[in-house]
DNA sequence: TCCATGACGAGAT
DNA sequence: GATCTCGCCATGG
């Protein structure tokens, strides 16, 4: 982190990264949801690839963040090299219900979970 | 300041 | 579908 941190800049009336770990810690065992709809909810269709910036300081979270539902729009698991081991994400997924085949959600657009829908936007 | 990089996405071919 | 390219925003050298 710099001087500007993120996760006490209360400069924001509701910083983006807390957002973001609000709006992950509400997805439903057993589904998933991508950056992109993340960032699309948040009002930032267009920072998917901010969504991904601030999930690097998801695992520090508390309470913690389910970081392993959140997968790329076609849902890979492109996230899974930064959990513990290489397996780590898929295995907790398994464990709610989600099978991983070759780093990707089986059945995946029946899992997918749309905070812009599920929450209402 | 400029440039490369990154848990990404959408559109074009 | 598989690839490529470009846009996105923040960070670090």
């Amino acid at each position: 982190m710099s001087k500007r941190t993120l996760i006490n800049d209360a400069v924001q009336e509701r910083d983006f990264f807390q957002d973001v770990m609000d709006v992950v810690r509400q997805v439903p065992r057993g589904r998933v949801t991508s950056y992109g709809a993340i960032a699309k909810y948040l009002g930032a269709p267009r920072s998917a690839r901010l969504v991904g910036w601030c999930m690097n300081n998801a695992h520090v979270q508390r309470p913690h963040v389910p970081a392993q539902r959140v997968v790329n729009s076609i849902g890979l698991l492109t996230g899974k090299h930064h959990f513990a081991t290489l397996t780590a994400m898929q295995e907790l997924l398994a464990k709610e219900g989600v099978k991983v085949k070759d780093d990707q959600v089986v059945d995946f657009r029946n899992k997918f979970w749309d905070p812009a829908v599920e929450l209402g936007l």
